[in-house]
DNA sequence: CTGTTAGCGCCTTCAG
DNA sequence: CTGAAGGCGCTAACAG
């Protein structure tokens, strides 16, 4: 009916004239068992195709090595497969598998899809959202080992991995800046989320830093998508005094200045230049030219989520929780050249 | 140490002062129970917050309710967050869970991935592509039950699920055929798979329906990718006796067009109408004007899936494999308007 | 209609 | 260094 695990410990046991002890001992690397023992029980259970049991094994020693992901809006991003992926490939690495649920935007949903993961004993909860924000954590998960992927919790004392988004726009902005660039602008999204505030932050922070005034009018806010970019791009755009430069809150955006600056007539990167955030393949590098971009290291995040989990499961005492930034590194493409003269 | 399920079955049996038999099957909804007994006993489960130990129900029941999940590219294509979601919604429905590994490039890794769900004791397995693609299932998989999305297999007889790629180049062409189109392009993709055959059988199929006579020279064939669809809409565009429409693989060929259209100074879609395959809303929903562009349904193709493995497990005799070939529907956006005059 | 009795397959004290 | 026994939490026969 199931699978072909037909074969169990004891018909390895059986096999290799020892006892079942043994061949626990043996295949987990436990115990005191002589290498000779060891190597023979591993052999005869390959040659018998044997193949552990998890819910058995997980069932007596209290650990399913089972990390479930609960993820937000897994379908409507693109960066939902690389946070899932860097988290696989951590877990795989070190005997665990991942069990994932849509946290739908419904909290009572969401709570049964934790609960199923609990059902299932998993050891630990990576909780993810696909764009950094701060939360407050659901009370089901209270007791259960968890770490946030892409997000910030105030209340709770769980360990955290988000985007440096400062560091994010000091990148982008220097580069503009070491291009020759001094006029340049900003296209913000009016979301009230850390991205947003991080990014601005950091991109009056570099102008300042190399001595540039900021000019309050080559702020332009609105919509994180590419017409909310088009449109505010279009304002900035069409004023004599225009900038010769635009960072982008994202690569939407960033595509959305790109339409603008083609309606305009401006080229780039000869007239304009341009550095989003994200790195966003299937767009940055579509553009005309390509779009250089900050690349948000969503696979990195999960692997860390990952690793982190398990650091804190194998810890014999608490681990103090911690809480990571990281680095957003900057992937030239086409779109920055020197200002024109 | 695990969370919070340190009551068991056992605690509500002595609670409702009834044994652990009748626990089991007033929650379960099995055996012969009073309606009273029943409600009795699942209204001091819930008094209790009592949670089942699925490893244990697994364990004595042989079904785990954790469906396999083995996916390739999940990181690199925006597609694989529908197939997901899809598939993990109906999932729920069904008091089962996903178990998601991504399937390297390397077979072995495959292997490995595909022994830890079976390790796990998963019920059933949905072998997912992101490509519709013929291909052999990997042998560890022979004895699990096997539901395979976006693709199909010569050499077994497994369930299958795939986009239905001549109705959707049919849908595609017979929508620009009558918005008034005679002289349609076709930018097809390189690669030797089954849609690239199935959308080019349904281009000519299409036109031949209504009268029209195929300009072979209008088939332009390169890579699927904006870059290669760039190139070859450029051959197209920039005859003197161009297409009217273009009829594009993908998505991503598609923008590859508008960019080629706008570097030749044709408008969309006034000069040129533009259908292409894929809906991928980042894509089509942000160029200008959108991208009328008919839509793969990878969520549908998820949900079919599960539901499909579910019916097999459940079936009390094996069923005949289903082999399913989806609609896709067409989603209008604006590059489509009456051919110039 | 409800309770008793065995395990599901494995790990983990304990003895030997 | 190895083996015997008990039980993880639950369900499925069968009794009553």
């Amino acid at each position: 009916m199931s699978n072909g695990a037909r074969v169990g410990i004891r018909d390895v046991a059986a096999a290799a004239g020892v006892s079942v002890t043994t061949v626990s001992h043996a295949l987990n690397e436990a115990g005191q068992l002589s290498q000779e023992t060891r190597d023979r029980v591993k052999r005869i259970a390959g040659e018998l195709r044997y193949s552990p049991n998890r819910l058995a094994s997980g069932l007596r020693s209290q650990r399913s090595q089972i990390i479930g992901f609960v993820g937000d809006e897994i379908s409507t991003t693109p960066y939902a497969g690389r946070v899932i992926l860097g988290a696989q490939e951590a877990a795989a690495e070190r005997g665990c598998v991942l069990m994932i649920v849509n946290s739908a935007t419904d909290p009572g949903l969401e709570e049964l899809e934790i609960n199923a993961l609990l059902q299932h004993q998993a050891d630990g909860i990576i909780y993810a959202r696909m764009y950094h924000q701060n939360l407050r954590v659901p009370a089901v998960l209270r007791g259960t080992p968890t770490v946030l992927l892409d997000a910030e919790s105030g209340d709770l004392d769980l360990s955290s991995v988000v985007p440096d988004e400062v560091g994010a726009a000091r990148t982008a902005v220097t580069h503009l800046i070491e291009a020759g660039h001094r006029r340049i602008g900003y296209l913000a999204n009016v979301d009230d989320i850390p991205a947003s505030i991080g990014r601005l932050a950091g991109y009056r922070q570099t102008l300042l830093d190399h001595g540039i005034q900021i000019d309050e009018s080559l702020i332009a806010t609105g919509d994180a998508t590419t017409s909310g970019g088009r449109a505010v791009a279009s304002e900035l755009l069409n004023r004599s005094d225009r900038p010769t430069a635009l960072f982008c809150f994202n690569d939407r955006m960033g595509m959305g200045a790109y339409q603008a600056a083609s309606l305009a007539g401006i080229r780039i990167p000869d007239d304009l230049s341009i550095v989003s955030v994200d790195n966003f393949e299937l767009v940055a590098d579509a553009l005309l030219p390509g779009l250089t971009s900050v690349e948000l290291p969503h696979y990195e995040m999960g692997r860390w989520a990952i690793e982190r989990l398990l650091a804190e499961l194998d810890a014999p005492d608490p681990l103090t929780p911690d809480h990571v930034q990281m680095y957003c590194p900057l992937i030239e493409r086409g779109s920055v050249a020197p200002p024109p003269r």
